[in-house]
DNA sequence: CATTTGATGTCGGAT
DNA sequence: ATCCGACGTCAAATG
């Protein structure tokens, strides 16, 4: 695949460009003086100012400036981008439905545009999810505790969205929140609403709650021991890349 | 500005060029095929596929494909981005501390890299946000009901982080959560969770909680009368885009 | 610095 | 379609 590429066109060239370009399914990098004006959800204005617009065939769109991870103004997928030359000026105009959402963007100047058709079929494989941490738990549930015996995955109905629903060596009903890294009070305040859902449903008042994470906030910890909800630390396996270098140990073997 | 370009540059053309353009504190874009691989809070791995990589010179990285508003992968501002040609291969390590995360890029082709010192000395003017409504409920308590006083608007210590916090007319403490839009069990536990703490604080048992937003799901709506909170619905202020057209009438001045 | 919460959050899965 | 919760969430304000 090939990148093409126009510097400093004019607005009608750029607009060309942009249009067969479009047509042709390629995603466009517009990079020039602009003024973005945003109304849905919220309204915003940004003045004019030098930045990098990404036009995907998805119909996403993104204004990037030089700093921060979070385009300065976007669109989702599912937008319909309208370019256009107004007054001798380019335009984009992407429109979205429910909600409905505007982003218009004026070139003040275009200093390049640039389309491109990226072949990309791989999807991106993540390890280390609380998906992975719900599996591995399941494969081993003496990770939260001694006797406790998880629940068919499928009769979790019971506990409504909770993490994992079982029960432990008394028998006594158990529900688990997990997560992977340190946790403030919303991840407790979740837990404690499973639980309080599970006994109005079942009754069970002798319910266990537990919050399965790296580590809780000081705050977290004082709700969940004003809530009767306990709380197990699980470090992630060992294979993290904390960076510590091997012992000599390790090596003799 | 302008913007330097390179089209299908050798690997050392490309580490020649980055380089002295992020000396010089320029923004980067490489599109090319290339393998992500990811270490850190979790680990990825990305297998070949063609994409467009950005490179901010506050040390952001974004790694983006033709589809989605979200990057595939990335690394956010504060990291060290790192170009080099090994084996007669670009690639770019990108890491950053605490947490200990790494983002190394392989390039297999370089289609183009450009480069690009973006003047962008303004703000983003962002209206209708949460503590714009909050502004404009203080500006006018009847909003949330007849007689409700907001209090101090400083330190809300008294509430914790309530959005805000007042009395009603009959002089009951009032603790209101605010929402710009449709809200669902969470918000409602939040508000839940402030009212608990108060009653804990305080003493005062006869606390209202006030959820105040565009409106409730069942569900926020089932566990809001369980807990005894109320909800009062508030539209936006009547200035939304909402598409339709003007009258005649308006016309006709 | 850690904590907490909002966000035009985005995204995917389940109902 | 809506609802719901995770996310490598990000980013800002506060203590």
């Amino acid at each position: 695949m090939t990148v093409a590429s126009l510097e400093d066109p004019t607005p009608e060239a750029a607009l060309e460009f942009i249009e067969a370009e479009m047509a042709a399914d390629a995603m466009i990098t517009i990079v020039g003086e602009c003024i973005v004006d945003y109304t849905g959800r919220t309204d915003s204005f940004l003045p004019a100012g030098e930045r990098l617009v990404v036009l995907k065939p998805d119909g996403t769109l993104l204004v990037h400036r030089m700093e921060k991870r979070t385009p300065v103004n976007w669109q989702p997928p599912g937008c319909i981008h309208q370019p256009a030359v107004e007054d001798g000026v380019l335009t984009v105009q992407s429109t979205r439905r429910d909600p409905e959402e505007v982003v218009d963007i004026e070139f003040r100047t275009v200093l390049q545009v640039s389309a491109m058709r990226l072949a990309d079929g791989r999807e991106l494989d993540l390890v280390g999810t609380e998906e992975d941490l719900r599996q591995r738990i399941l494969a081993d549930p003496t990770l939260v505790e001694d006797g406790f015996t998880p629940q068919d995955t499928e009769r979790w109905n019971v506990a409504g969205p909770a993490d994992i629903y079982g029960e432990d060596a008394a028998g006594r009903p158990v529900i688990v929140e997990l997560k992977r890294r340190r946790v403030g009070p919303d991840a407790v305040s979740q837990l404690k609403r499973y639980v309080d859902e599970f006994v109005r449903d079942t009754g069970h008042e002798d319910v266990r709650g537990i919050v399965v994470a790296e580590s809780l906030t000081e705050n977290a910890k004082a709700l969940a021991d004003r809530e009767g909800l306990e709380f197990i630390p699980l470090a992630p396996p060992e294979d993290s890349v904390t960076g510590t270098t091997a012992t000599l140990d390790e090596f003799g073997d």
